[in-house]
DNA sequence: TGCATCACG
DNA sequence: ACGTACGTGATGCAC
């Protein structure tokens, strides 16, 4: 199969153009070369992940295209092209000349056309074309082996759309639809005009519902009679904006296939053009180009070795490195290494008698003692970087990035072996990063609690958790219903028809300026007034507008973050898999992307509603969830030692009900509704490392009332100040403090002269052994749980680790049986001066189970 | 990118 | 004097 790339040029060169803004790119001579250097990366490392045979570069024309004829105010209202693009255009160029890449132009047409015409042409069953462009134009090409190939933002990952997900992610039939959403949202980028008040959310519901323009304007009485009104008013140009949005795909250009074809570099000219600009880290990515050795670091040694001799020598040895490759799995003993398929190493991988070593084994079929470098690294110093490059140049002097030292090429020719020495590299890292953590009493930690999780996050991941879709569709649609209701009240109560209410900019200028609510409040360091939720909920009072945008923003993000990304990304069992994070958190817990599903709304009803669509995969299955009562509080109690804060965990007791009745010196039946609730804020805030700024902020009191307040906590529990003095006193000695398990965390900064540095340190010092102590305890406990469930062979899985909360999908049989073991095994992790109280429910989803 | 905003424990 | 409760991740705007 071919594959046939086609990079939308201008929109790469915007791109990093912005990526590079604040800190540019300046070579020895004084050039600004970031446009040059980011576009020359991207492409570079397409080429090298992606293995494209035939590849293309598209530019904008300079002068005007048959849109401005048929439309003379095309693009009128954009802003001048920046100089650095004007000046990047040239030079790039040549750059993509010499790397044997051809520029495609045709005077009197966008590169959009350019790209959907060599898509239409090229694409088929013998070729696959990736259009590469962050624009959502070109989504309208897509479709049978066409995919838009999206950058990604940030340093993230890049994104191939198909024909299929551009439908799901405008609920349509078809990509053609892409058309009338577009002609109907308009681009205000572009100055093409829509219907005047709807937007993408508007224009995808009706595009959905009626099928296409034509067929939204069919039905024009069944809208609503305001945009009836905007519709009718938009028919005269509504034509127009079809033909200006609309990509063509017949334009005339003289192209062959042996012209895209991938070719060789012109070896001298891509080395004179590097020296010039100064782009040293790319020569790797050309391999024709000599590498400009690099002072200190030396390359890996490696060998190849037959494939039965590497797994001859691991079991002999009970030792190997493992690494998945793109292309197999790589072996390696010591320096020497071999590639093979993934069933064919699955056996020694299972073998529990063989030690597995590498960087990031999660995700790999290794099972029993399993040494992950990285996880190892972070037990070491949480903070730092765990990449296997770095720890490379660490413990080896080894630079990854340079190729062997036989010359092996990377671009245009895939025979490098970089996932063998990345294979190579961690097997020989690991005894060093072992011996540091035997040395600082860290092993424990690593084969105790780290390593026996990895296999267990991995089958949580795997597992995944239970979506009901469509209830999360029929909540979207009435939530979005009251969303675009809300937008126009504010909208109406602003006097500000295209007001954006995601726009905090826009936001400051109607409240401030226009409205002049509060006169007295001043920009912030960006030029913006302060729209954040606890400013506009201060001066609610002052104009009905506030209450809307603080609502619309409620939902919005309710909207935009769970309710429809979370059924996007369930499989074809109606499943999400989250990732879970074990090397990234200062304490020690875990962390949950793509999708993030630890922070699940519950706060609100509206939140709430998503967690009902959080169900068992069995029907007539249980969720069962098992939360820690107060874990970070109760374990303040324990490290502080403090008798009445113990006391305050007395059977049956109300912690906060005590701690208010000691502060107030009242008895516990007498304490009042603020009273608790003011102790509950105290509480928390002990376990952050309380200071009266931010008591008095939460509790909306003055600071000398929250000083008072502090006081009064420090003589109810003389003890909890004991503790926090103590372990300050530590950090300062020892430059760290540590979990009740060892787990460490450094607080250079306890010294600091900058007071706020040293006093965000000295609240570390306070808070990291209690939050990760707390993620100690819930981790021990996945794994007492886990083994429990192996042991009494239940089918119910463990599917959700909330930090202080596990959730399980449960089948039908299992509900009391698991009940049972989540409460009886958590509560029974570790003995403390207070006892350890997990609450269980089930239900017939996750909110039911609370 | 960098920041503001807001979801969770 | 200096600007603050602890720990995360996703989204969207504006540059």
């Amino acid at each position: 199969m071919n594959s046939l790339y086609l990079i939308d040029g201008h929109a790469l060169i915007f791109r990093m153009y912005y990526a590079f803004l604040r800190r540019p790119m300046v070579n020895s001579k004084g050039e600004d070369t970031s446009i040059l250097f980011g576009f020359t990366k991207y492409l570079l490392e397409l080429i090298d992940r992606e293995h494209p045979s035939h590849l293309a570069v598209m530019f904008d024309p300079p002068a005007k295209t048959f849109r401005h004829d048929l439309y003379p105010e095309y693009k009128a209202t954009r802003a001048a092209t920046p100089e650095l693009v004007k000046a990047a255009l040239e030079p790039l160029s040549e750059i993509v000349a010499a790397l044997d890449i051809p520029v495609l132009m045709k005077p009197g047409f966008e590169a959009d056309d350019v790209i959907g015409t060599m898509a239409r042409r090229f694409a088929g069953p013998e070729c696959d074309v990736y259009m590469v462009t962050p624009d959502k134009d070109l989504g309208q090409m897509v479709g049978d082996h066409i995919f838009q190939y999206r950058p990604g933002k940030g340093g993230s990952e890049n994104e191939v759309l198909s024909s299929e997900d551009i439908c799901q992610h405008y609920g349509i039939d078809h990509p053609r639809q892409v058309i009338d959403i577009l002609t109907i949202w308009g681009d205000t980028a572009d100055n093409v005009k829509g219907v005047a008040g709807v937007g993408e959310v508007g224009a995808r519901k009706l595009v959905a519902k009626y099928g296409s323009l034509e067929g939204i304007e069919a039905h024009l009485d069944e809208l609503t009679p305001k945009l009836q009104a905007a519709f009718r008013e938009a028919l005269p140009h509504l034509g127009l904006s079809k033909t200006l949005v609309t990509v063509k795909d017949d334009v005339d250009i003289d192209v062959t296939e042996e012209q895209l074809r991938i070719g060789r570099p012109d070896a001298a000219k891509v080395a004179q053009l590097f020296d010039r600009y100064e782009f040293n880290s790319l020569r790797r990515l050309v391999p024709q180009i000599p590498e400009v050795p690099t002072a200190q670091s030396r390359t890996l040694s490696c060998t190849e070795a037959p494939a039965a001799e590497i797994m001859a020598q691991a079991r002999h040895d009970g030792h190997v490195a493992v690494r998945i490759g793109e292309r197999g799995v790589l072996l390696a003993c010591g320096e020497r290494w071999c590639r093979i398929p993934l069933d064919a190493a699955a056996p020694l991988l299972a073998d529990e008698t063989v030690v597995k070593s590498g960087h990031g084994l999660k995700n790999t079929a290794c099972r029993g003692e399993v040494h992950d470098v990285e996880i190892m690294h972070y037990l070491l110093n949480p903070e730092r970087s765990h990449k296997l490059d770095q720890l490379a140049l660490q413990y080896l002097q080894v630079d990854l990035a340079e190729s062997e030292s036989d010359g092996q090429m990377r671009l245009f020719d895939f025979s490098d072996n970089a996932d063998a020495r990345e294979c190579v590299a961690a097997g020989l890292i690991e005894p060093k990063v072992r011996r540091e953590l035997e040395q600082q009493n860290l092993w424990d930690l690593y084969t105790r609690i780290e390593m026996p999780l990895i296999g267990i996050l991995a089958d949580m991941e795997a597992t995944g958790v239970k979506i009901d879709a469509a209830r999360l569709a029929a909540y979207s649609q009435l939530l979005t219903r009251e969303l675009v209701q809300i937008e126009q009240e504010a909208r109406d109560l602003a006097g500000e028809p295209a007001l954006n209410l995601s726009s905090p900019r826009q936001l400051g200028v109607v409240l401030y300026e226009k409205l002049a609510l509060n006169p007295r409040v001043k920009k912030n360091a960006r030029q913006n007034y302060p729209t954040d939720e606890e400013t506009l909920t201060e001066m609610a009072d002052r104009h009905p507008l506030i209450g809307k945008i603080l609502e619309f923003r409620a939902v919005k993000k309710l909207l935009s973050t769970y309710i429809d990304p979370l059924p996007a990304m369930a499989d074809r069992a109606g499943k999400v898999h989250t990732t879970f994070t074990q090397a990234l958190t200062a304490t020690g817990r875990l962390s949950s992307v793509k999708p993030n599903l630890q922070n699940i709304p519950i706060r609100t009803e509206r939140g709430m509603k998503i967690r009902e669509a959080f169900v068992p995969s069995d029907p007539d299955g249980w969720i069962i969830s098992a939360d820690y009562s107060q874990i970070e509080l109760r374990l303040m109690a324990h490290l502080s030692g403090d008798p009445h804060l113990v006391a305050g965990f007395a059977h049956g007791a109300d912690v906060h009900r005590a701690t208010a009745a000691r502060i107030f010196h009242v008895d516990p039946e007498a304490v009042t509704a603020e009273q608790r609730r003011h102790a509950k804020v105290a509480n928390f805030g002990i376990i952050y490392g309380i200071s009266a700024f931010g008591l008095a902020q939460r509790m909306g009191i003055s600071r000398t009332e929250a000083k008072n307040f502090i006081d009064e906590y420090f003589r109810s529990y003389p003890g909890v100040k004991a503790y926090m003095d103590r372990v300050i006193a530590q950090a300062r000695e020892q430059g760290f403090v540590e979990t009740l398990f060892g787990r460490k965390r450094y607080l250079p900064d306890i010294v600091s002269k900058n007071p706020t540095a040293r006093g965000l340190a000295e609240r570390n010092a306070i808070n990291a052994p209690i939050q990760g102590g707390a993620a100690d305890i819930i981790k021990l406990a996945m794994i007492a749980v886990s083994n429990r469930f192996r042991q009494e062979g239940l089918q119910s899985k463990m599917v959700l680790q909330v930090h202080d909360e596990l959730v399980f999908d449960v089948v039908p049989q299992e509900r009391d049986r698991v009940m049972e073991i989540a409460k009886h095994e958590m509560e029974g992790v570790c003995t403390l001066a207070v006892p350890l109280i997990v609450e269980c429910n089930y239900g017939k989803n996750w909110r039911e189970a609370h």
